[in-house]
DNA sequence: TTGCGTGCAAAGGTTTTGCATGGCA
DNA sequence: TGCCATGCAAAACCTTTGCACGCAA
């Protein structure tokens, strides 16, 4: 991956430290931002997505676009592999809840759709559209 | 579906009439919008959303979402039957090519997301993304 | 000292919303 | 006539970018 850090600040090694503390938590830009207000150090907007791009790049982060009106959603996944902790997601189109979903199951059709359609499959930009079980009582 | 249309107007009729003679073709909504402009007959932006939100709703186009910063493709698929001639789409993020699957392999993730997880999956509104076996290579 | 990283503010672009007007029933 | 749909403009929204200052090396 491209190495285009050559400083390590401070703002970094936090945005690092806290990534890191909560791996495979799913939040917005807009959430780690708030985090660090609330500990009372905050850390800028610009500086925030900056390094989420970094980690991205680097395959420490994972980027999810539910669609385009909703702010992304990163995720902490750590040196681990990318094809491993694959996580899907569903969301209901009723009341608009999003789920996040471990299960080895769904790599079946991952396998399938590239030995059967030679279709590479990318969960992480995949959502499931459907109804959740609360709602369909 | 909820049809909450009422009143038949021209425009809605012109909007429906356009995407019907384009299927399987994908478009922004500013697309769509210079297509009515160039015909010397514009419509404004609000109104092409608007309708296809609902046809949208009505399970009539679709909507694909590469990224957040740029604008959504629309796609007209029809009325597309019900349950049985379930038809899938994949989207590749690279070269942005459609690949419509028809595959009962896929029905399995349906009883399974439904068993296993109580989720309803509605797979006429779910896009597959990944990368197509032509830019693989 | 050098020059990258930060943070503020402003831009950028798509989609949504408010409101007065016009068209359908 | 009643009321929904339209369209303009402006808002809303997330994300990116420009630029001056500060901090790492």
């Amino acid at each position: 991956m491209s190495e285009k850090t050559r400083y390590k600040t401070q703002q970094r090694a936090e945005i690092d430290a806290y990534l890191e503390s909560v791996p495979g938590k799913h939040m917005t830009a807009a959430d780690i931002c708030a985090h660090f207000r609330e500990q009372g150090r905050p850390i800028g907007t610009s500086t925030i997505y900056r390094q989420l791009e970094r980690m991205i790049d680097a395959g420490l982060v994972k980027k999810y676009v539910i669609d385009q009106n909703s702010p992304a959603c990163f995720e902490y996944v750590g040196g681990g592999r990318g094809e491993s902790g694959s996580c899907f997601h569903c969301k209901c189109e009723k009341c608009g809840k999003l789920i996040h979903l471990h299960c080895g199951e769904m790599e079946l059709i991952e396998e399938h759709l590239l030995s059967r359609h030679g279709f590479s499959w990318n969960p992480m930009r995949t959502v499931f559209y459907g109804i959740c079980g609360d709602c369909r009582d």
